[in-house]
RNA sequence: CGCGGGAUGGAGCAGUCUGGAAGCUCGUCGGGCUCAUAACCCGAAGGUCACAGGUUCAAAUCCUGUUCCCGCAA
């Protein structure tokens, strides 16, 4: 089939990768504007961009892809089908109804469950068991076309935002290989949507991982894990803010305020949260690089009872 | 040149302002105590103080340049 791939981060390049593999002819990547990223503020390629430089594919980075000029240019191309993972900007009917075979869409959630940004992250924050990847034939709502194939992914005990990612990012992208199979054989079946189980998940903020210690310790341990590695889990100690990024569950109670240290031992603090208590493993504080407590407290002394402070 | 922190035995840090014998908490190795231990006691090994120049009788420390790491911001 001619392909035009439309994507932007690192979960989508595998999926790119996938489809030239499996022998489709990819006229066209799309992608977003290059932004300025990192330390040094330069201008870096998307991953997806990057990958495709490496196929040989031309490259589109259109601003905002629903003003004319932008259809217009990918009508040239003539696609059959259009795989839109991760894009990043919402496509409008005009580009829908293009192609023969219309959009898909990799969606990484058990759609109707997470439609929304962030799928992945929330998924561990909010301690799911099973989530999933979806290709759905996408409609004028964001995520709500119908579904054409779902595949489970069962979520590891010490599942982290990060290795989910991955994990989704390799299922997804042979799930969207045949699904473009099923598609141009005629064999693809479509179903709609329950509307009524939905759930819609905001993008991610830095400000998410302030932990508030109210919360239990089952629920500050799954945010600690879906934000990692960004933006992270965060907690101020002083007058400095100190990343948490690895933590055990300790289902004790002490009489002590939630974020209190309740106690310091040799490789790990105790602290209090609003149900049971959290034992940190491994922190970084700023400008330091990430450590396990126990290397923390040979250089730092941290005295039990001292609280810490919503970021 | 976006802002800031940092580079000191295997790990994490202090010492730098106010130049003048390389220190702390751990780890490692050896010995002791103990029914036993991640506990305790005694002892030992291990560092061109990121790199390159400069100032000085003397530089981890002051000056100049370079490299690398991290936080913020995006």
């Amino acid at each position: 089939m001619r392909v035009i791939f439309m994507g932007t981060p690192d979960f989508a390049v595998g999926t790119l990768e996938e489809i030239i593999k499996a022998g489709h002819e990819v006229v066209l990547v799309v992608s977003q504007p290059d932004k300025a990223v990192g330390r040094s503020k330069a201008l870096k390629y998307t991953p997806v961009k990057a990958c495709a430089i490496e196929h040989g594919i031309e490259v589109y980075q259109p601003e905002k892809i629903r003003e004319t000029e932008s259809v217009e240019y990918l009508r040239k191309y003539q696609p059959d089908i259009i795989i839109v993972v991760a894009f990043g900007q919402i496509i409008p009917r005009v580009i829908l109804d293009m192609p023969k075979y219309g959009c898909v869409n990799v969606h990484a959630s058990l759609l109707p469950k997470y439609r929304g940004a962030s799928p992945i992250q929330w998924a561990v924050i909010n301690g799911e068991k099973v989530t999933g990847v979806t290709t759905q034939r996408m409609d004028d709502g964001v995520d709500t076309g119908d579904i054409i194939m779902k595949e489970e992914v069962a979520l590891r005990e010490d599942e982290t935002g990060g290795s989910l990612f991955e994990r989704l990012a390799g299922v997804g992208a042979k799930l969207c290989v045949k699904t473009m199979e099923a598609i141009e054989n005629g064999t693809a079946v479509y179903t709609p949507q329950d509307s009524s189980q939905a759930t819609h998940t905001a993008k991610i903020h830095k400000e998410l991982g302030s932990i508030d210690w109210t919360k239990s310790a089952e629920e500050i341990e799954c945010l600690i894990r879906g934000l990692d590695p960004w933006p992270s889990a965060y907690t101020r100690l002083g007058d400095k803010i100190l990343k948490i990024w690895k933590a055990e569950v300790v289902s004790k109670q002490s009489e002590a305020a939630p974020g209190c240290m309740v106690k310091v031992e040799k490789n790990r603090i105790l602290v209090q949260t609003g149900k049971g208590m959290l034992a940190l493993k491994e922190v970084q504080l700023e400008g330091k690089k990430r450590m396990t407590v126990e290397a923390f407290l040979n250089g730092c002394t941290v005295e039990a009872g001292t609280y810490f402070k919503r970021g």
